[in-house]
RNA sequence: GCCCAGUUGGCGCAGCGGUAGCGCGCUCCCUUGACAUGGGAGAGGUCAUAGGUUCAAAUCCUAUACUGGGCACCA
């Protein structure tokens, strides 16, 4: 017997352990059978899972259960990725608290710990999606850095090197002066920062007049090389080709004219600082004689090039000194509040320096057709599909690729330079210009240039993008480059599942890479799901401290519990607002799960003779409630298989908790208590097979959201439902046409009515106070046949539910004295209550009754009355609001009846 | 600045052309042999605003206003 209230510790750890022993989730290249694949996002290694993890593999977990129980060979490949700059910012956060830097630990010894800290990470997270439950395929695990993958990573760079599509060039980058290395655009967030415009003078050599520029950044004045004018602007248009005398330094800067010159923002004059600003440098690169000067350097110090008075300073410092001597020098004009938005690294949140360096690049303008094609063709498709059209902006304006990052941490680039053809020694890499260099793997033999010594080579010490291997994810999990029978059966994978938030980072340079290398996509669906929030809708952060700890929840809650709270909630594309509270209706949810079978399992003899056969329609003994049942049953899948087909599990999931609890549960087994507290017989078997099958076929569909209570609850089952399968997911789920109900409507209808007639009673008795235990006696009074053959056939479906003792059905009777009036189904429903009544209290609540019964008809007649319904609106619709002003009208003259009686 | 999404009871969300639904919360009643992690009943919404289409609009269209997001940024 189960215990009475769901215990999911016990129950989760033994199918951990069953599952895994079994291998359950193992899979192979089956030839006659649909594929079904999944790559899971490899999470990082940089630290334990969160509850957006937890959203992301269990809505995974959910497709790939809901397939398999489909017949389909399902796929789900778990691995996890290095992630370069966040997992090494990881590892020096704790040197930090010894004192220390990667750099005092050597390249080597530090690249061994981070090996160290990977192991433990990966058991780590490995360890609690097991725990998630997820049935992934253990032994496909995979590393974005381990042996397979760098065979792949080396040879898509050594691929696109060919075809030159990788190349070497300074260009500006985004550099992060905190992580010490170059970012690509994507992994700058653009935040809104309070700021403020200097407006600085700057005067003319011939010293007749002064042109004010305005700046969100004065210590790059320092750099400044020119000063930009719209050419039409008559305000500047005799100044152009002036020198200016640069304050705070000895240089002379030219006035020049460049149409991107905004006239209206602030004085409509530019400063120009080639070396540290983006744009500055594309109009540099339109005037070139203005050149470029370097102020600012790699670590954010102010360098010997920004005068002696500066160099060494940090940007901050540099700032405030650069506005402190021009206020003393008479040179600033004002300061203006100014809020703009401030580029800051993805992953520290420093302010971005834009630099010039030498990076690696992927071009990307080429790459980007295929997958723009695939979009258009929907041979990849995006749901919801309200995230295409951002994805294609994104591929049409893209920009090309810097892949190189100046870490440790991460695949080397496969690039070796020769010693005998280049000086390397002096300075980095990044500022080393035009080297000779070969793509390899190991060390090359001989340099293609001067033919040079043998082995007397350098590798490029930089790493590539931790995005860069991910990118070859679907495909090197597989294998690639090798052709192997796993890339031939599952790729493409069927579905990606991902957060937007790398829609760009991650999913577009996959669609890139696969259709590159494969020629195929990677994925042929992308389900985007949106954040875990907390309650307020802020995102969950250490610092804000309001993060929630998911194994924490399962283990108060229980996994599927967890799952449940996050899955009813993933409405597509949703960010979902989460609290602690989401998880105990979850919770109770598991617990009616659980009760429901547990009462299910007391009504059954202790050892099955045989199962119960699946329903059907020429069963014996069946009656109205389980024709009912069943087509509830019925819709209710459809409804499931029609959400997951739109791709929204959450939707799926909601019909599914309705049907079990509200109609299930509130109704059915209710009304099953009758023939099973009844004498043994065919009648008491029929409702133990229809409950048996339906809440069987129910937890079946259920088990992709909440696998382990449903597999404990399937498994005390079995004996009677006549199922074999080791375990649910080796089973199958029920089909539409498993499900065989000749007549859908009608049963539903009648069932309709009658629930009507229950409720309308109970009300009545709450209302009036009828104390829970008094049972009442009924007299039914009028009414069409229908109804009245309806109530006498089966006033034992009321009867418990209501609490009724005795019910007269007698269409003429009338209203008995000291009763209470019930008006549903088209009659009135006399309920002697001498002695509990109160007249006055009746006749209230039969007037507010009535109220509402009018309103219901004016509504009603507006539409029956209106020429134009009846002329236009479809025939069915007519009828419907004919029969319903027929009804309402019954209603409010029954009510009225009752009340001119009554006073 | 451009684009997208949202605006429905106190809160969180469904519904997306035919008389407004769910969960939580709230009020009242109930420990009746599956479940108080439960049951029954109830209060609470002119579905952001203004126009339009339609016999009929929360649902379609157009504006507007807020909110959130994506992209691009003008120093």
């Amino acid at each position: 017997m189960l215990e009475k209230a769901y215990d999911p510790s016990p129950v989760e750890a033994k199918w951990v352990k069953a599952w895994d022993a079994a291998k359950l989730f193992k899979s192979a290249p089956a030839a006659k059978r649909k594929s079904y694949t999944i790559v899971i996002p490899p999470p990082n290694v940089t630290g334990a899972l969160h509850l957006g993890h937890a959203l992301n593999n269990a809505l995974q977990d959910v497709l790939i259960r809901w397939r398999r129980l489909h017949g389909d060979e399902t796929c789900w490949v778990p691995g996890t990725d290095h992630g370069g700059i966040a997992t090494q910012n990881v590892m020096e956060k704790q040197l930090k608290k010894d004192g220390k830097t990667r750099h005092d630990l050597g390249r080597e010894r530090f690249l061994e710990k981070m090996q160290e800290w990977t192991k433990d990470c990966k058991n780590t997270i490995l360890g609690q999606l097991r725990r998630l439950g997820c049935a992934l395929d253990w032994d496909r695990e995979a590393f974005t850095m381990d042996e397979v993958r760098a065979k792949s990573v080396f040879e898509s760079f050594k691929r696109l090197w060919a075809k030159g599509l990788i190349y070497r060039g300074e260009r500006m980058v985004n550099w992060c002066v905190r992580c010490g290395t170059a970012l690509s655009d994507i992994e700058v967030e653009h935040e809104e920062r309070k700021g403020h415009l200097w407006h600085i003078h700057y005067p003319a050599t011939d010293a007749h007049r002064d042109i004010v520029v305005a700046t969100t950044r004065p210590e790059t004045m320092l750099g400044d090389t020119a000063v930009a004018v719209h050419p039409d602007d008559e305000r500047y248009k005799g100044l152009i080709g002036a020198m200016l005398k640069l304050p705070l330094t000895d240089y002379e800067i030219p006035v020049i004219a460049d149409d991107q010159v905004d006239k209206d923002f602030g004085t409509g004059a530019v400063k120009v600082t080639p070396a540290h600003d983006p744009n500055d440098y594309e109009i540099m690169l339109r005037h070139p004689t203005i050149g470029s000067r370097k102020v600012i350097g790699f670590h954010g110090e102010l360098l010997p090039e920004a005068g002696k008075n500066y160099a060494g300073l940090s940007r901050e410092k540099a700032r405030e000194k650069v506005v402190a001597d021009l206020k003393a020098s008479g040179l600033l004009e004002k300061v203006d509040d100014h809020r703009h938005a401030v580029g800051v690294c993805y992953r520290c949140g420093s302010v971005i320096e834009p630099l010039l360096s030498w990076q690696w690049f992927v071009k990307q303008i080429e790459l980007a057709k295929a997958p723009l094609a695939a979009l258009e063709a929907k041979k990849f498709v995006i749901h919801p599909e309200s995230w295409a059209k951002p994805y294609r902006d994104w591929l049409v304006n893209i920009k090309d690729w810097c892949i190189s990052r100046q870490i440790w941490w991460g695949h080397r680039i496969p690039v070796w330079y020769c010693l005998d053809c280049n000086d390397i020694s002096n300075k980095e890499i990044h500022q080393l210009p035009d080297l000779v260099c070969v793509v390899s793997l190991s060390k090359p033999e001989a340099c293609p240039k001067c033919g040079g010594k043998k082995g007397n080579f350098s590798q490029d010490p930089d790493v590539l993008d931790t995005w860069f291997s991910s990118a070859l994810w679907p495909m090197s999990v597989f294998g690639w480059p090798d052709k192997t029978g796993d890339l031939d059966y599952y790729y493409p994978t069927s579905i990606l599942v991902t957060g937007y938030e790398i829609l760009y980072l991650w999913v577009a340079r996959m669609q890139m890479m696969g259709l590159e290398f494969m020629g195929k996509v990677p994925f042929t669906d992308a389900l985007i799901h949106g954040i875990v929030r907390d309650k307020s809708g802020k995102k969950m952060s250490k610092s804000l401290g309001n993060v929630i700890d998911p194994l924490e929840m399962m283990d108060k809650y229980g996994t599927d519990a967890l799952r449940f709270a996050l899955l009813i909630q993933a409405r597509p594309g949703k960010d979902i607002p989460f609290s602690e509270e989401s998880l105990t209706g979850a919770r109770n949810f598991a617990n009616k799960l659980w009760n429901s079978t547990r009462f299910v399992l007391m009504n059954l003899p202790e050892s099955p003779s045989k199962p119960y056969e699946a329903p059907n329609d020429g069963h014996c003994c069946r009656e109205l409630v389980d024709d009912w049942i069943l087509a509830e049953y019925k819709v209710a899948i459809r409804h499931a298989e029609a959400a997951m087909s739109a791709h929204d599990p959450a939707g799926a999931l909601a019909v599914l908790y309705e049907f079990l609890w509200d109609t299930f549960c509130a109704w059915y087994v209710e009304l099953a208590k009758n023939r099973l507290q009844g004498p043994e017989g065919e009648s008491k078997e029929a409702a133990r097979a229809i409950l048996v099958h339906v809440l069987n076929g129910t937890l079946k569909l259920l088990h992709p959201f909440m696998p382990f209570i449903t597999e404990e609850l399937y498994a005390a089952l079995k004996p009677y439902a006549g199922e074999s399968a080791r375990f649910l997911l080796d089973a199958s789920v029920p089909t539409l046409d498993d499900v065989i109900v000749n007549d859908m409507d009608s049963p539903r209808q009648k069932m309709r009515t009658l629930s009507e007639v229950t409720i309308a009673i109970r009300t009545l008795r709450s209302q009036l106070n009828v104390p829970p235990d008094l049972k009442i006696s009924v007299i039914a009074s009028g009414g069409q046949d229908r109804e009245v053959g309806l109530l006498k056939e089966h006033q034992d479906y009321i009867k418990p539910l209501a609490r009724i003792e005795r019910i007269t059905i007698d269409a003429k009777a009338s209203r008995p004295p000291h009763s209470a009036t019930a008006v549903a189904a088209g009659m009135s429903f006399f309920v002697p209550l001498e002695g509990v009544i109160d007249f006055a209290k009746e006749r209230e609540r039969l007037q507010k009754e009535l109220v509402k019964a009018e309103d219901d008809v004016k509504k009603i007649a507006s539409k029956v009355e209106n020429k134009d319904f009846i002329a236009r609106a479809p025939e069915s619709e007519v009828a419907l609001a004919r029969s319903q002003h027929k009804a309402a009208l019954e209603r409010q003259s029954r009510l009225k009846e009752t009340l001119a009686i009554l006073s």
